[in-house]
DNA sequence: AGAATAGTGTCTGTCAGACACTATAGA
DNA sequence: TCTATAGTGTCTGACAGACACTATTCT
């Protein structure tokens, strides 16, 4: 009797913690997936994510962080809660719990660590249909997608896709890709100079034309936001 | 050795559902909440929530209406995850998760059941201050708040805290409430109509003036985003 | 010079804010 | 009639979109 009446199989369901982490490169958006090493699901691509370990994390967000550093050997510059999902079907072992953030970085902290790593790799979006993921994770990979989208339109969240120092056009450029469509430079230059987040930097960049200024973020700055969107 | 290492310690923390009901009733946001019965925190005042019964409970929204309707008989008109807090100090047992949901209703439609009750009670959220209140839930209520109040500059969201059948001058009133400043009527008009959200009703409904024109929710209505705020 | 990208100037369009004006109810 | 609330008409202001124009670099 007692192996199959289990007292937290009741009150605790398994419980884990994933993330979307997100880049840009080369014009793509890409997720950061993981080959997965366990049963279940073994050999399919996942997100990187795992089991709180409460001796070692003060909360959940500190476990994305943790298990993100695991893979990427960075922690990213945004992270953000995106939601929970829950259920008896979405995993095989039992009725189960993730709380599930999203992330940006910059391709650049990232790859060359990448680069020796088999089973850790920024997959294309437009690749993932063709690709065999665990769980709901493509539904998951998915909201995040949506939610990005909608914060690109209203704030300068997406900056946190780029390197330290940046231009306009590169920032235009990520804002463009996450948001599916085409922006006014003006519109932008407006927004910078509103959102007071940004200072230039005594460089500029070659860019096939006129040098580019670059930009880098004051310290310690707030993510501004808009009262309107970009147009959809 | 047992008793000191225990794996469910350290793959499942206490995890629970909580969720902030709102309403309006007497020109005030009101918060159901619900006189402890049990330790820790037993006297003080908390959210209505509680653990996810896997027998029951599909997934964690389940779980969110079946402990509201536990508590006020009703199913609330609006649900949506707010966000999860985790950490070791919230509960003083062990490391605890809570999925917060936030959700909206009418008062009509559940006030009558609670006057029977004492322990469960409509808490003006200017009275909260001065409350006891059990676990981090007066955080959570103010971030809750904020979100309700984030999403009534730029959806019709603040409806769903009205009865089925409503005038302008209603919804204006409970949007004002919700975001803590006067809009005008004309914006309003403009937004009802260009949701395509409402219908008329073959009624007028006396407000100490000329008599106003009832609205209801068309059927299966998506609720309407806008891509302008109401200034703030 | 010509191509390419950076950056500016300025007009238009949309929608929220403001507010005067009309409409209709009760006292 | 007076007051209160409902509802309309229309002007202003803020800001995104559009796009022409200038600036600067490389080939």
């Amino acid at each position: 009797m007692k192996s199959t009446y289990d007292i937290n199989q009741f009150n605790n369901p398994l419980f884990t913690v994933d993330s979307v982490l997100f880049t840009i490169k080369d014009d793509r958006l890409m997720v950061l997936m993981v080959k997965r090493a366990n049963e279940p699901f073994l050999g399919r691509w996942g997100l990187p994510g795992g089991f709180v370990d409460s001796n070692i994390d003060d909360n959940t967000d500190m476990t994305a962080l943790r298990k993100l550093k695991e893979k990427t050997n960075i922690t990213p510059a945004y992270l953000e809660q995106l939601q929970v999902n829950s259920g008896h079907n979405r995993d095989p072992r039992a009725f189960s719990v993730t709380v599930i953030y999203y992330a940006l970085t910059a391709h650049q902290l990232v790859s060359s660590y990448l680069e020796t790593i088999e089973d850790v790799q920024w997959i294309d979006l437009h690749q993932l249909n063709s690709l065999p993921v665990a769980f709901d994770h493509k539904d998951i990979i998915a909201a995040a997608r949506k939610r990005l989208q909608q914060k690109a339109l209203y704030s300068m969240t997406p900056v946190y896709c780029l390197d330290e120092l940046f231009t306009i056009g590169q920032l235009k450029s990520v804002i463009e890709i996450i948001i599916g469509k085409t922006i006014q430079r003006k519109s932008l230059i407006r927004r910078i100079e509103a959102s007071n987040m940004f200072e230039t930097v005594d460089k500029k960049i070659k860019s096939g034309g006129r040098l580019a200024q670059v930009y880098k973020l004051k310290d310690n700055v707030e993510i501004a936001h808009f009262e309107r969107n970009f147009s959809n």
